[in-house]
DNA sequence: GCCAAGGTACACAGGTCTGTGTAACTAAAA
DNA sequence: TTTTAGTTACACAGACCTGTGTACCTTGGC
């Protein structure tokens, strides 16, 4: 981990194709049996890594969750280029939504567990906007953050069934209205950078 | 069909049944025997209406594209109370988010019939928000409706994991300042006939 | 050389799933 | 009464799933 150079374990392997199957795949359409068979090992050693399918799911959820890049960008170019960001992902072909939605949205409401990772991840992303709108001092920096998230999740959500990348600029075009209307100046309507 | 009268068909009980289930439970976690249970009927008497599984997934996707009832209000209206309904519709404990969007996430982009139709309804909501805005001679009006909708399907994701029907009052106010940004005059910021 | 850790091959238990085949039953229509 | 359409009970095929048991093999460290 510390070492960019180390050899990746095992376990790293299994957790890696674990991960891009089950977030391409779904998590219910892959079996242990497909996931070891992709690496070239047997299913035994895959059991020996990981107790169960289900804590190997967990795992895969705990990967997905990673905490953005600090950034020295200014707060309204950090809140704005998240949705440059996102229309980056949409395009590539391997983007199937958020595995955090997907998950439950597959596994339901039985599997507690899945819910909570979920609310977690979604509540970090959440207060990430707050942090960057309390600096810049708007007035109700909760409210905001959520309906900055709204529009993440909507445009995720619009181009998992639609695959038009195009959702990430009407999101950030609405972010951008609601940016201004709480009083935050906002430099031009398109990229003043380019 | 006609006559609201009309004794239930055992086609619409296996269809009514499976809707509950797909939806609730998801599609992959329910068979075939446990709808034929539920309803007490044999898998093969099912099987006697519906040819395969898929089949009834799809009727299930079909029954589900239901049109939003013509009503008499100002359009203004009609688009803020799309978010009271909603408000209303994550109240109920048997709310599981968009079918269309869980259908397409747990089944994936290898079929393409359920694809296809999750792209007809978003595409059909949308428009039903952009008649309305073209009424209302917003100047962008398929811009607006699909930042609308982004609002809608981020407030169904959010409350699907989060289970807070608050997610319907963010989207709410955010629908409002975008109309208000698009030169819409929205009464008050409240409930205005409450 | 020897040992121990970890991987492999492979069978198998026990469960679930979709879908079919078949013979008997029921009830309404003719 | 006879026919016919729909339903039932039930077994079963064939596939896939998770998870285990077991005996063998490879390899690096001592």
């Amino acid at each position: 981990m510390a070492s960019p150079h180390q050899k990746q374990t095992m376990k790293d392997r299994i957790l890696q194709t674990a991960d891009r199957l089950f977030y391409l795949k779904g998590i219910r359409a892959i079996g242990v049996d497909t996931i070891s068979a992709e690496i070239g090992i047997s299913k035994r050693t895959l059991y020996n890594h990981f107790p169960s399918k289900d804590a190997l799911i967990a795992a895969y959820l705990e990967h997905r969750f990673v905490q953005p890049k600090p950034s020295d960008r200014s707060p309204v170019e950090q809140i704005l280029g998240t949705f440059d960001a996102l229309e980056r992902r949409f395009g590539a072909e391997d983007f199937r939504g958020c595995p955090f939605v997907n998950a439950v949205a597959e596994l339901g409401g039985e599997d507690k567990s899945v819910k909570d990772i979920a609310v977690a991840f979604k509540e970090s992303r959440r207060l990430w906007f707050r942090d960057r709108l309390v600096e810049l001092g708007v007035a109700d920096p909760d409210r905001l953050a959520t309906q900055l998230q709204l529009l993440v999740d909507g445009s995720i959500a619009q181009d998992l069934v639609r695959d038009d990348p195009a959702m990430a600029r009407a999101a950030k075009e609405a972010a951008r209205v609601l940016l201004e209307n709480a009083g935050v100046k906002v430099s031009s309507p398109d990229g003043a950078k380019a």
